[in-house]
DNA sequence: CCTGAAACCTGTCTGC
DNA sequence: TGCAGACAGGTTTCAG
């Protein structure tokens, strides 16, 4: 479920309640149940627990699909991947649920639980988030990420323009859905190379993925599947899992092609392969 | 530098 | 009903 839009629906419920949430800011932790191993990247539990406990969060936030818990002293850092969810619980602590991998209690009994089916998800604890997030590219709202810039960069690359919007560094946040949505939005064929782009359809293109990306905040993120609720945004897909349907634009069926490994819907007709434009 | 494939995992759905 | 295979919102690593 993580993208940026649903990352940041669950950032804002974290920090100020939400979702069916209430905040967790202030909250002083009292335990750590790490159920999956794996889940913790780094440091080991020990150091991990010993760390925490007894500190307060201070704040929550963002950087690409990167959760950010800040505490009074260190940050907490935590990637969903393909299925992981981050839920508050009132008190009392229940039992553990199926998939439940990190349990974090606070002295007043309300808990925070990262529940992972599919287990690919990751957790930090480091005193400089940049260590773990060092690599991620601009934010797609960061205004000193102009068009021009986002031109450069595409010809400085010479990669499918749906690979190159999933590739991390190159743009933080985006994913499968909403790269399929914002090509469709700017009307480009998803196996374009990025420095064939016109400077106006790059112009396009960046305001195509901010409001995709708005649009997706604006709906809570998208629900799919069993593994993310409350959001409304699959509502809204034009291309992404649209394989058959008609065009909402011109009528066209969608057709669904793999890319770099990844299901890729898009619009025969509204986004053309030519150059063109 | 680029693509493609594999790996890490579990669950769901489709088709035979 | 059972079972094989495809597929899933992500990222990393390795071969060519």
């Amino acid at each position: 479920m993580p993208e940026l839009p649903e990352v940041e629906t669950i950032v804002r419920a974290l920090r100020k309640g939400g979702r069916g949430d209430v905040s967790i800011v202030q909250r002083r932790i009292h335990s750590v149940d790490l159920r999956w191993a794996r889940t913790l990247a780094s440091p080991k539990i020990e150091d991990f627990s010993k760390r925490i406990i007894g500190h307060q969060i201070t704040d929550v936030t963002r950087r690409g699909k990167f959760i950010i818990i800040h505490l009074d002293e260190g940050f907490i850092l935590v990637h969903l991947r393909m299925s992981g969810d981050l839920r508050v619980t009132a008190p009392p602590i229940p039992a553990p649920a199926p998939h439940d991998r990190l349990i974090i209690t606070f002295e007043d009994g309300h808990g925070l639980i990262f529940n992972d089916p599919r287990k690919f998800g990751r957790v930090w604890l480091t005193n400089d988030p940049s260590e773990v997030t060092g690599n991620l590219g601009p934010e797609p709202f960061d205004l000193t990420f102009t068009p021009g810039i986002f031109y450069q960069n595409l010809h400085r690359r010479k990669k499918y323009i749906k690979s190159l919007l999933l590739d991390q560094s190159f743009v933080a946040g985006l994913g499968n859905i909403y790269v399929d949505e914002s090509l469709f939005k700017a009307g480009i064929f998803p196996l374009r190379l990025s420095n064939t782009l016109s400077i106006q359809e790059a112009n396009k293109l960046l305001e195509a993925i901010r409001e995709t990306l708005k649009d997706g905040i604006n709906n809570n993120g998208a629900s799919i599947d069993w593994v993310y609720r409350g959001g409304d945004y699959q509502n809204k897909f034009r291309v992404y899992q649209q394989t058959g349907k008609p065009c909402q634009i011109c009528g066209s069926p969608i057709e669904r092609i793999v890319a770099g490994q990844r299901g890729t819907h898009y619009c025969p007709k509204c986004q053309p392969k030519g150059v063109d434009k």
